[in-house]
DNA sequence: CGTAAGCATCGACGTTCATCGATGCCACCA
DNA sequence: TGGTGGCATCGATGAACGTCGATGCTTACG
């Protein structure tokens, strides 16, 4: 059943950077890993500190330490490192290490891969 | 701090479907509610059953009933009705019961908007 | 070389989630 | 009116998640 094919897909932390996943959702005969992909993707931003998190990379023009995002949160550091990695995991954000400090930015193609992605083609009503 | 602002915030089940996210991920100074709103509607589809859920819908011209999901999405019949739920109550999806039968179907304003919120207005690079 | 600071990782804890079988409710039909 | 079928709800279970304090590692600075 597709269900197997769920199961035998690769969802733990940490795996390479969600690919793959480019198809709109309105995309005839979306594939399960298509499926498993775009749900990683959307997964990523499904709490309320990473959506901020965005945000705040967003509207920053240059990449951000963890110390500024931290006090921004209200979180402790350790969350706001888990939260990061979250996001670098599923490949929305880009870590640059600049000696003690550890900048995190926002990756645009993979932003631009996500408004495809919620983008219905035929959108008509 | 921020994070008792969220614990304040209505995240239960089965609210009212989820208003007041219409701003995009770059808006300028996303407020704490906005953020919660954003990631409940990612939250949403961050289910691989559940975005074959929406695909199934997107591709279909005309409502689909819970009889014709279930086969098609490998899982037993009460988890396909959870998934639906869950559909419904982020503002997804539309329900509309036809006799015996419950037939779904997108919401295409939702998916509009979510696509609004996907899409980064100051896109440049 | 020792100390401080920034950040990631670890271990733990309580909560939420996806899934299932069993059950209940309602519409339809013979 | 009794039976059948579609769907939602309930209760349980195992896994995943968010959060924290404590700790370790690496870099920078006296």
């Amino acid at each position: 059943m597709n269900v197997d094919a769920y199961d035998a897909m690769d969802t733990k932390a940490t795996p390479a950077p969600v690919m793959g996943c480019c198809a709109p959702l309105d995309a005839p005969q979306l594939s399960a890993e298509e499926a498993v992909a775009t749900a990683a993707l959307f997964k990523a931003l499904g709490d309320p500190h990473r959506v901020r998190i965005v945000n705040l990379l967003a509207v920053a023009a240059a990449p951000v330490c963890v110390c500024d995002l931290t006090p921004s949160l209200g979180i402790t550091q350790p969350t706001v490192s888990h939260h990061l990695r979250k996001l670098v995991d599923a490949g929305l954000l880009i870590r640059e290490q600049r000696g003690t400090w550890a900048y995190y930015a926002l990756d645009h193609v993979a932003m631009r891969r996500l408004a495809g992605v919620a983008t219905l083609t035929g959108d008509s009503s």
